[in-house]
DNA sequence: GGCCGAGGTGAGAGCGCTCTCCGGCCTGCG
DNA sequence: CGCAGGCCGGAGAGCGCTCTCACCTCGGCC
């Protein structure tokens, strides 16, 4: 069996269009300076031999690699179970499909493999990374920050050390937390508890934090930390109900939680939401709209998330040393009321 | 603010080691034929200078880019509602990165991104491709053939036109629905419904198949088509109760096919299993655990057909010319018993 | 009508690597 | 002690592209 023809290179299609490489470098790189009729010869030269550039040859000279790396760090399996960065991707590879990017995945596990990601990112395989980096500890993002890459976070880093020149993309949980809070405050709740996601995640902190805000002086009773997870959450319902009996609302730090609150709220015989009402957050539709009764919820654009983090990067290496905007870009949220509040 | 000085290449690393390029070289890539001391020498001038090798330039002489794409094509949105992808490329993403590949994510949205993908893979920027392609008419799998690129499929392809040369990882969905069913049978039950997937996707017919085969003639009345959905199965549960009240269990395709099922069960007042049996399909943790009560279900292990997968290819581009096996790897399924039958 | 300038096109030098030779040295054998 | 053969290491030719520069050909203007 032959092997089949290798592919065209710029050189047959020059001698078949009877210009030069440049010419047809040229064309296929815009046309621009070339003028019509040389245009359309080239033009009907690649499409007869079906030529493709070289993308490898290309990133030798061009030093560009039209190629962003996604980082996922893993420190639980959890990641994976809920959509949140399924839908993500789907932003994330939208934008940079439009913008003729490939999208390169780093998935991670455990701390053995940050140093082969950094080095996979030194050396210069990308034009640049979307990291998500969700834990306050994580010393991944500052080793992706060494490794000198142009980088865009998706959730708030949670720097020990204080505020460093990064960008991310995050969704205002502080606000979507507050608003859900009132929401329940204005039903005339006063026992409202809160079951939290894992608090070394910033986005679980704030969250808690709006609650505060809105709360006021919080009662210590009224707020069990968990782990965004329906089995923790039904153990914190359970250990909030044995606490305290007569509190009239529940806050889950997020949807899956709140599931498992309500489960546990039925099995103890409190009708939701007349007795309790539930208020989860981030309008997972599976859950929040299939659970029994369907949840009001805090909803956040996660693929909008996905597909801002794409574009705040591809702007920035597009501009090279212009306008280094740093800072993060924080994306509101809405109330989505359905039946449990 | 000066750029960083670009990294240092094979020539800087021979000056510094006072050796060639070639010998550098030869040391970088596994170093035989290379006398110690020499070795020593390079490695260390590698460390110190930091040298990572730049993958374009060596791609551009060896073709070869140590890179695999994996397609996922989307025609519903359903497709990152359940963990099914995730998990199976945490499988691919381990088994890649084990072998010092990276994986390219596309992502197909629509018939429109097809061409797309067929063209990026033809472009020879990746040395093979992981594709998922559930769908009776799906076009990609042609197209990514024809685009001559070695390939291993996520699921039995499921081609009108009969056989054609592929290789494919699939779950023994046949076999697996086969176990529940008899599960059913053994119980005592003898009206046994069946909720099936969407039956354009060989895995929700090839579970279908299975049903069958145990059930002998079957009573259209036992069986709807859904769509993998618990919304899909609430209404086809509904319908099944109102067809056929006294059927005394549900094998449905999937564990969220199953939940629905549940639900609707629950309102309707039938008690699970004692009035009605049920078992799902995937062992989706998070549903399955939690479910009321834990769901009976068939587990295939989602993580490890990714691993497979990845080996296949991986295994496929080294051995060129060698024994191109085709045909497809199918997976040993387990029932896993919980409460619900 | 000649000169200058602008706009198009081509020639050629690399980008950083791999890999094939080829030559030198060292070993072993006659 | 001389020569064949094997190993090691170096030189150099590209891989397919981009990009600078020089050249050429016009048109416009004096």
């Amino acid at each position: 069996m032959t092997e089949t023809a290798s592919r065209p290179t710029l050189e047959a299609v020059a001698a078949r269009a009877g210009v030069s490489r440049a010419t047809v470098s040229r064309v296929v790189n815009g046309g621009d300076g070339v003028r019509e009729p040389l245009v359309e010869r080239v033009r009907r030269a690649v499409e007869e031999l079906g030529y493709v550039p070289n993308q490898a040859a290309r990133s030798l000279v061009t030093k560009r690699h039209d190629a962003i790396a996604v980082v996922i760090a893993e420190p639980e399996t959890r990641v994976f179970a809920d959509p949140f960065f399924a839908l993500q991707l789907r932003g994330i590879s939208k934008e940079l499909t439009a913008h003729d990017n490939q999208l390169v995945l780093l998935l991670t596990e455990g701390r053995d493999d940050h140093a082969r990601v950094a080095r996979y990112l030194a050396g210069g395989h990308v034009d640049g990374a979307l990291v998500f980096s969700l834990h306050l500890d994580d010393p991944l993002p500052g080793l992706i920050q060494g490794a000198g890459v142009p980088t865009v976070f998706g959730g708030r880093p949670g720097w020990s050390d204080g505020t460093r020149d990064v960008v991310y993309v995050d969704s205002d949980n502080r606000g979507g937390a507050r608003e859900a809070v009132r929401l329940l405050a204005g039903l005339g709740r006063t026992r409202i508890a809160h079951i939290t996601g894992p608090l070394d995640q910033t986005s679980a902190a704030d969250r808690l934090d709006g609650y505060r805000e809105v709360m006021g002086v919080d009662d210590p009773r009224l707020v069990v930390e968990s782990d965004f997870t329906p089995g923790g959450a039904e153990r914190a319902m359970r250990e909030l109900l044995d606490r305290c009996p007569d509190l009239d609302a529940v806050f889950a730090a997020n949807d899956l939680a709140a599931s498992g609150a309500l489960r546990v709220l039925r099995e103890r015989g409190r009708r939701v939401p007349e007795d309790v009402a539930v208020v989860g957050f981030d309008d997972l539709l599976p859950v929040a709209e299939q659970s029994d009764p369907p949840l009001t919820t805090v909803r956040q654009d996660i693929e909008e998330m996905g597909r801002i983090m794409a574009r705040l990067l591809l702007r920035r290496l597009d501009r090279r040393v212009a306008e280094e905007a740093t800072g993060g870009v924080v994306l509101p949220t809405t109330l989505v009321r359905r039946a449990s509040a």
